[in-house]
RNA sequence: GGCUCCGUGGCCAAGUGGCUAAGGCAGCGGAUUGCAAAUCCGCCAUCACCGGUUCGAAUCCGGUCGGAGCCUCCA
């Protein structure tokens, strides 16, 4: 049974699909003016983790992610650029793509885009005329919020405590909370045919046009940052509800917003250029968008890897506010390191590739019969997880049943001295244990590959280590430990850390 | 001012009424090792503070202090 936690009942309920077995989930994507920073990515992981679980769980899921790529702030940016709205949506959204590839985020089954839905947004606003929820002035199209009855549920907002956008368009305004629907097209904006005259849409009808197209009047799951609970979401939610008299979505889930930590002010490796004002600056955390340094996400991934970023966010729960720091980045980077030294180690034994198992993509039944005592051991762990995951997608507590799980194979091969020599039991019920983790761990999305380990990896650097593992190894027969010990400290210098295990010597970079 | 949320070991972080308060990083002790590395074993918190409810609270209620977000664009 899957709980979840949903913003407007503000409390943990029980997962239940409108439609048995099938699950539509539309998370709110990026306004592509800019280059997306790693508070972007916080959202798509972990909805791609939840659709994973879901899938894993036997619900045949939908995701949806929408690209706003035309609004003000677009417009600006062209402006400043000198260049074409579309070239610049063009541009950031590549780069939002590769980002989510970066990151392992595969599992999105739809991104439309507002300007390629603008007739259905057309249709979704004259609906709401013609149902008197909303009325045009001048060309501008608002949303007659007192009309509503329900507004304001979503954010525990009254309909006047809502200050709708300000500026010109105020005037033309019923009431200040209205909010436009359509916009009247002004000087060198891009705009459409509409019954209103040219123009384009406002920020939140786009989705409800086009969730409605793609998931229907009513779907599960509406995802997005908690700073769109209000006024995106809650506008969004009176769109579509007044239009079709019935509840836009089932649950609504927010993911927590991320903040800059870093002492220095940092955030992607960035210097902090604009900021020279005293020393108030150093324990100073904020929103990253807000943040003078937020971007570089690119280099992010670039020094730290996806997986690890990826980790580094899965690590707490979706909903917690989540501080950005390279500290904090390493020591997921280190907290990995286990899971890779493991893999290896299965490698060695068995000869196969963890990577190249295949994830089993049902949740098994319920605990397995007579198992041997390892067995029931990973079980328990695997059982632990999925209670994890059941409770509200608690990722973070899920990781701590990975690391139990790595612990009880680590145990499991040292007290067998499964390296030295391996029964045909022990295989099996290594291989066992190993597939769980696959499995495990591929619901978060990780391990789906090796990350790629730069130096190292050529046949010479191979040949060349071999050479002086066996050098070293002659030393220490003839115990001139202090020749043996020259030639690992000298490795270390260098980055190679020797390891003298008990099916042999390696070594690694790193 | 209105509306939300948070404060758990040195750091990060699960847990939201009841077995000995997960896990990670760091540290310490031990096994192993020629010494290391890796791995395993063990150790390291009464949950910001005060008061209340309860047989029983980190977990509920009230207050205090500290921090964050939204109320304008924001994932």
């Amino acid at each position: 049974m899957i709980r979840v936690y949903n913003t407007l009942s503000k409390q943990k309920e029980t997962f239940q699909p409108l439609e048995e077995g099938k699950v539509g989930i539309y998370l709110c994507g990026p306004t592509v003016y800019d280059k997306s920073h790693i508070g972007h990515m916080v959202g798509p992981i972990i909805f791609d983790t939840i659709k994973r679980y879901l899938s894993y769980s036997g619900y045949d899921v939908t995701w949806v992610v929408n690209i706003t790529d035309v609004d003000d702030k677009l417009i600006m940016k062209s402006r400043e650029r000198g260049i074409p709205m579309e070239a610049i949506a063009e541009e950031m959204t590549a780069d939002y793509l590769s980002n989510l590839a970066s990151l392992g985020v595969d599992q999105i089954d739809h991104m439309p885009k507002a300007t390629e839905n603008i007739d259905e947004i057309i249709q979704f606003t004259r609906e709401l005329i013609d149902k008197g929820f909303a009325y045009a002035v001048d060309g501008d199209v608002f949303f007659d919020v007192n009309a509503d009855q329900g507004y304001g549920k979503l954010s525990n907002r009254t309909a006047d405590a809502a200050q709708g956008e300000g500026g010109e368009a105020a005037a033309r305004k019923k009431s200040s909370s209205d909010f436009a629907l359509w916009k009247a097209a002004k000087e060198d904006e891009p705009s459409w045919d509409s019954p209103w005259g040219q123009g384009r849409p406002g920020w939140h009808i786009e989705c409800s046009a086009m969730s409605r197209r793609i998931l229907g009047e009513s779907f599960d799951i509406h995802g997005g940052g908690l700073d769109l609970v209000f006024p995106h979401h809650e506008n969004e939610l009176a769109q579509s509800e007044c239009c079709h008299g019935k509840p836009m979505v089932s649950y609504w889930m927010h993911n927590g917003l991320m903040r800059a930590g870093d002492a220095t002010g940092k955030v992607g490796g960035r210097s902090d250029r604009d900021e020279n004002d005293s020393e108030t600056q150093a324990t100073v955390e904020t929103k990253i968008s807000r943040s003078k340094g937020a971007g570089g996400l690119a280099d992010l991934i670039e020094t730290h890897g996806g997986e690890r970023i990826r980790f580094f966010l899965l690590r707490t729960h979706y909903r917690s506010t989540i501080v950005f720091s390279e500290a904090g980045l390493q020591e997921a980077g280190t907290a990995l390191e286990s899971f890779y030294r493991l893999f290896e180690r299965y490698e060695r034994i068995t000869g196969n590739c963890f990577y190249k198992l295949v994830p089993t993509t049902q949740r098994p039944e319920e605990n397995s019969r007579d198992q041997c005592e390892f067995l029931q051991q990973v079980d328990v762990h695997r059982q632990s997880y999925l209670d994890h995951m059941d409770d509200d997608f608690n990722t973070g507590g899920a990781t701590s049943d990975l690391f139990d799980l790595v612990r009880t194979i680590n145990r499991y091969i040292d007290q067998n001295e499964i390296e030295q020599s391996a029964s045909e039991q022990h295989l099996a019920a290594l291989t066992i244990a190993v597939q769980i983790l696959r499995d495990l761990s591929g619901i978060l999305g990780i391990f789906s590959s090796p990350q790629k380990n730069e130096a190292g990896n050529d046949e010479l650097t191979g040949q060349l280590m071999e050479l002086m593992i066996a050098l070293r190894a002659e030393a220490r027969a003839s115990k001139n430990f202090e020749i043996a010990d020259r030639i690992r400290d000298g490795l270390a210098e260098i980055g190679v850390t020797i390891e003298d295990r008990k099916d042999g010597t390696g070594w690694r970079v790193g």
